[in-house]
This record gives structure tokens, C-alpha cells and sequence, in this order.
DNA sequence: CCTTTTTCCGTAAACGTTTACGAGAACACA
DNA sequence: TGTGTTCTCGTAAACGTTTACGGAAAAAGG
């Protein structure tokens, strides 16, 4: 079916290493010669056999992307992640790179599979996101040398990978500041339940904002639920329980958000007007809520672009003549006031 | 870095060919022997290499998803394939199959990105979502003789392969049922702009009720947009602005809906009192909206899982005792009924 | 016309597997 | 002892590439 380098030759009445040589455009080739290898190759439809390419060049020109959904997500998933996916995959293939998605049973964070691609040589590097404060992926991977770049931080793997991340502690420092100038002091905030750095940094932010206004921080306003509508509905209720509730929360993404204000409106509690909402990672989904919520308003396709030339400058086989370099950004969230708050 | 079969040969004082029977469980070779080989390969950390296993083997042992945004999805991406993904890879990971998940660039149909796939032996077979009528990537693939599989029904190839699509038709009549169950005779329909075979069988069953109902059919009650929030956000103004208003609008997903409502909402039109709505494809988004929207409910992650089991069924070396056999399946839509109509 | 350089191309090895083939050893059976 | 069978294993080819090496032919230089 498929046409191989030597159907090419064979038909071409040359070697097979000609071909493969006029082919991959090197120097020492008839430049008629290599017309006709070129043209034959259209005619007959010839591509290169994936699995021989890589297994001679020992490199298989394709980045893993490590994809799972979380726990309590079995309904819908992360939308979140398109857009980057986009931004990385267009640099990636500036440079021939392909990305692939590598998919994970929900919950599980794809330690195993993470082995599979790194030991089976899959691909030539990997990109990890949900980065946790402590991360066992991070570790396996700095020790077994393999390239990779994260979105996201983590303590683990020291200064060895390059990362990109949002910052969430700004963002939490700021949504706080906001609520107080608007005349807010009881305060809550939702986070995602699992151990992610970005919790851990936007409720770092936020205990920092209060800290400085003089807010004492009250555990009793802070919730943990799963990343989607069912977290957000089930937890809100919690913080509203308090003794002396909010008047205002922070919820860590747009789904928990949807969930929280169902939850608040079932009680007869209006979010925007009796309750002030503001949402860390906003989505068109905000902008579109009735009323439209208040949030930061991450840039996620230029993060998979950049995220993208960062991983490449850290391979040397990638890398310009100025050397392979580690990087690791943290870019700004701003804030989009809108109705909510 | 990585050890190859050689290593585990010399290692243990053995053939290569010895050691690659016992890893693969053939029949010949020692008890004893094939022992000490796998007790060796988790010593030296063994796995083998895939791109030799591939070259050699003649199969990949994976599965391509096709998946690109939306032309107007820059920002976010489409939830709906998370938990399809999930059920997709599950059943395919029993068999031994990876799944890998090919990105594209918003809007291309990936006829380039298919033939890579496909030429450079990337994959053992690909699953194709958003199908179209007439869709090229159908034609290319049959004629190619690449086994594959649809979420979605065409009209392209014939019954060459297996598909799995939801009865978009019947949903479309039963909501016009519904509507018209409770007194609506002006009924609007907002479809994705795209050639989406989904968005053509939905009005096929809007229309076929509409008839029933005696009720003619008024073009001006139809608008296409892109399918996410802008999409719904600006087409749905248009069919209000018709002489004789809809009194209900049927979205064909939720996204577009939450657009719609929130430009129903900016005009003072409450959807849920004013206007009656109803959504084709529901996500939590319908449930925990308020007012929680009435739609139809798909079983994605089931659906996964079904598809991989048709894909498999369907090329000879995965199929059973019983030989290949090319199945086509719709999966009823069941109407959740909420507030909004 | 001879030597040197350049241009172009063929040969063959290598990447890491799997597997058809055959052969030696052990064993059974007569 | 001779023959046949069964176990086990080594040998080597093959999958489709890329590339180091060398050599023939052509061109350049004298």
C-alpha cells in the first residue's frame, strides 16, 4: 500500500540512498536528479515510514502532551486546555514537531503512563499540566533526564525544566484588594480540592491581601471542591454557613463559579447583587453568565506558543546557536471587571 | 540511557532472539530462562523500543483522534470530547491500544493532517469526529482503505465503516413536540454554521415536526452561528427581530444557548418566562444555569467506550473467532426537562 | 596529457525489534 | 543402536530509514 523509499528507487533506476539524500535535501545531489526524486515521490505518493525514520535518527519529532481528567469529572472535562493545546501545537510545528495528546483515565495523574512514553520512546519530550506543590511526574522526569516543560509550578525538580504559569497569587491578592475597596471584609474563597499549586499560591495571595488590610483569616471561609459545576454547587453552601457569612467570594475557576451561584440563587441569595462574586481563571463562560462575572482573564494561546519556544530552547537539539537555556516565566493576570462584584 | 534487548542478551548471556521470545510469551523457551529474562528486564529497567517494535511489527499499535477547533473558537475549546476521550482510551488501552490525540489548528478540517497520519504509518486507525455530509476526510480514508471509525454520521463512504452518532433528528422533533405540547406554534432553531452533519439532521427533525404540527416552516425563525457563546450571543437577536418573534428557541448546544440567553437577557427578554429554550446537547453548563435548561442528555463516555469496541470489531487482526463485522449505531437523546420552557 | 579537485552516486551498516528456520541436545521408543 | 520426537535456543533476515565511506566520472588546473 504504502510506498517505500526503495519502490521510489526502484522506480527511479537509483539507489535507495540517493533518494533518501535528494529526499532530506542534502548538498551532494544532482539538483536534476533531485527534481526527478521529488516528483516521483509526488507521483507515487511517498512519505516517509514514521517508525524507521525514527528509529534510525533516534528521535521521533513529536512532543507528548500528558491529558487526563480529573476526579469527580466524569461528565464533561477541562476546556481550558484547547486553546493552549492550539497555541503549542502551531510552534511546535514550525519546528516539524508534531504534538500529541496522550490520554488518561480521569483521577489517575499518569505516572505509569508517563513511564510508558518516556521508556518506550514516544516522543522526544513531554509537556505536563496541573502541576502539584509536590509533584512525583516532576521527579521522574528530571531524574531520568528526559526533556520536558510544564504549565505550571511546583517545588519539585529544583531549576531543571522550563515552566510558564499564571500568577495566581497576584490574582488572589488582587481580587481581595478589589472586594475590600468596594467595602467587603468577610471574604470567601473557593479552591479546587487537590493538592495544585495553583490553589495553594491563589489562596497564598489571597491570606497575604488580608493580612494587609487587616483582615483576620477565617478558616470557616474557605472550601474545597472538585474543579467543575458539581464542586462549586456542593461547597458554597459551606462558607455560607458561617456564623457571620461572606459578602463576597472568590472562586478559583469559572465551573466552580456556575455551581456556587446556582447554589447561592437556590437559597434565594442573589450573586452579584447580595453576594459579590469574582472568578481567578475567567472563560467566555463568564462574560456570558447572567451577570456577566467579574475575573482574569488568562491568555492561553500565547502561553501554548511561548510554553512551546521555551521547551524547544531547552533541548540543544533544538536550540539556536546560542545554546540550549532554561527559562521560567510567570505571566500577569488581568483583572476584567464585569458585573458581579 | 535506555537498554535495548541487546543489553538484556548480554546481560544475561543469551540470544537476543531468545529474549525477545520470552518477553513476548512464545511457547519456546524454558521456563527457567524466560525467568531470569524478565526478572533481568525489570532489573535493567527494560521496555521496548516502540519505533522498533513498530518498524518491525508493521503496526503501531495506536489510535488517532482527529481534533481541531472551531473556526471562532479561539478562546475555549469544546468540552464535549473529554469524556469521550476518556471511554475511547479506556476500552482501548484493554486491547492493548494507545490513544493519541492529533491537534490541529482551529478551523482546518485536517485533510493535510490526516494524510500524515495516515502515510507515515502514525497510527493503526483514527477516529474522526464532527462529521460532515459530504466529508472529504471520509472519502480519503475509505478509498485509502485505512480503517477508521466516526462519532457522527455522513453520508460519505457508505457503509464501509463503523460510526456511532446520537438521534439528532428525533431530538429535534421531540422538542418541537414539546414545544408545541405547551402551546408554542413560533419556534426558532439556532444551528452551528459549519456543514455539521448533527446541525442538518436537527432541522431534518425540526422541520418533519413542524409539518406534523400543521406549522409552516418560516426561514426567518433559522440562524446559523459559530458554535460556542459568541456564536448564539450574535445570530439570536436575528430571529427575534422577525415581524412575527418566536415565542421558544431550540439551541443546538450550550454554549450557543448561554450566548443566546445572555442577548435575550440585554433586551430585556427573560429566557425561561418570555421566551421558552431548549438545548440539543446538554452539559452540566444547562444544569446549573439559571434557569436550568431543559435539553438532551448524550452518554458520552459510553459512547467512547462503544466506538473503540466497534472500531476494534471492525478491522480483522482485533477482531474475534467471529471475523470483522462494520456496525453503525444512533443512540437515542433523552429530554431532561429543567425550567427553561 | 597528467594531476588534482569537485561533483555525484552507490554500497553497506546501523537503529531495535520480531520471527522463520534450523540445529543440537535430550529423551523416548523400538 | 538407530530412529523419531520434543525442548530449547542461536542465527540471520527483515522492517524503512539515514549516513559514513569510498569510488567513478567529470571538471579544473597545470
Amino acid at each position: 500500500m504504502a510506498s517505500s523509499i526503495h519502490d521510489l528507487a526502484r522506480h527511479l533506476n537509483i539507489s535507495i540512498g540517493t533518494v533518501s539524500r535528494a529526499l532530506n535535501g542534502r548538498a551532494d545531489v544532482n539538483a536534476d536528479t533531485r527534481q526527478r526524486v521529488l516528483d516521483a515521490a509526488k507521483k507515487l505518493n511517498y512519505s516517509p515510514n514514521q517508525s524507521g525514520r525514527s528509529l534510525r535518527r533516534g528521535a521521533t519529532h513529536s512532543v507528548a502532551f500528558m491529558l487526563q481528567p480529573h476526579p469527580g469529572d466524569q461528565e464533561y472535562g477541562e476546556p481550558f486546555f484547547i486553546p493552549f493545546l492550539t497555541g503549542l501545537q502551531a510552534k511546535l510545528a514550525e519546528s516539524g514537531l508534531d504534538l500529541i495528546v496522550v490520554m488518561g483515565a480521569p483521577g489517575d495523574y499518569q505516572q505509569e503512563r508517563l513511564r510508558r512514553v518516556v521508556e518506550t520512546r514516544r516522543a522526544d519530550a513531554v509537556v505536563l499540566a496541573w502541576t502539584r506543590r509536590e509533584d512525583e511526574r516532576i521527579d521522574y522526569l528530571t531524574q531520568s533526564g528526559f526533556p520536558f516543560a510544564t504549565l505550571g509550578r511546583s517545588r519539585s525538580g529544583g531549576d531543571s525544566y522550563p515552566s510558564l504559569d499564571l500568577d495566581f497569587e497576584k490574582a488572589g491578592a488582587d481580587a481581595v484588594d478589589r472586594l475590600v475597596a468596594r467595602g467587603h471584609r468577610r471574604i470567601a474563597a473557593i479552591r479546587p480540592s487537590l493538592d495544585l499549586n495553583f490553589g495553594y499560591l491563589f489562596l497564598a495571595g489571597y491570606r497575604k491581601a488580608l493580612r494587609r488590610h487587616g483582615i483576620e483569616f477565617d478558616p470557616e471561609l474557605i472550601a474545597d471542591g472538585f474543579i467543575n459545576e458539581a464542586g462549586g454547587y456542593a461547597v458554597t453552601p459551606k462558607v455560607m454557613r458561617s456564623k457571620d457569612p461572606p459578602t463576597a467570594i472568590i472562586f478559583n475557576n469559572d465551573a466552580m463559579a456556575l455551581g456556587g451561584c446556582k447554589a447561592l440563587a437556590e437559597t434565594g441569595i442573589r450573586p452579584g447583587h447580595d453576594v459579590a462574586v469574582i472568578v481567578i481563571v475567567d472563560t467566555p463562560l463568564c462574560r456570558y453568565f447572567s451577570p456577566a462575572l467579574t475575573g482574569f482573564r488568562p491568555a492561553l494561546e500565547p502561553m501554548g506558543e511561548r510554553l512551546a519556544e521555551m521547551l524547544l530552547a531547552s533541548i540543544p537539539a533544538y536550540a539556536g546557536a546560542e545554546g540550549a537555556r532554561i527559562t521560567r516565566e510567570v505571566w500577569p493576570l488581568e483583572l476584567i471587571a464585569r458585573d458581579s462584584d
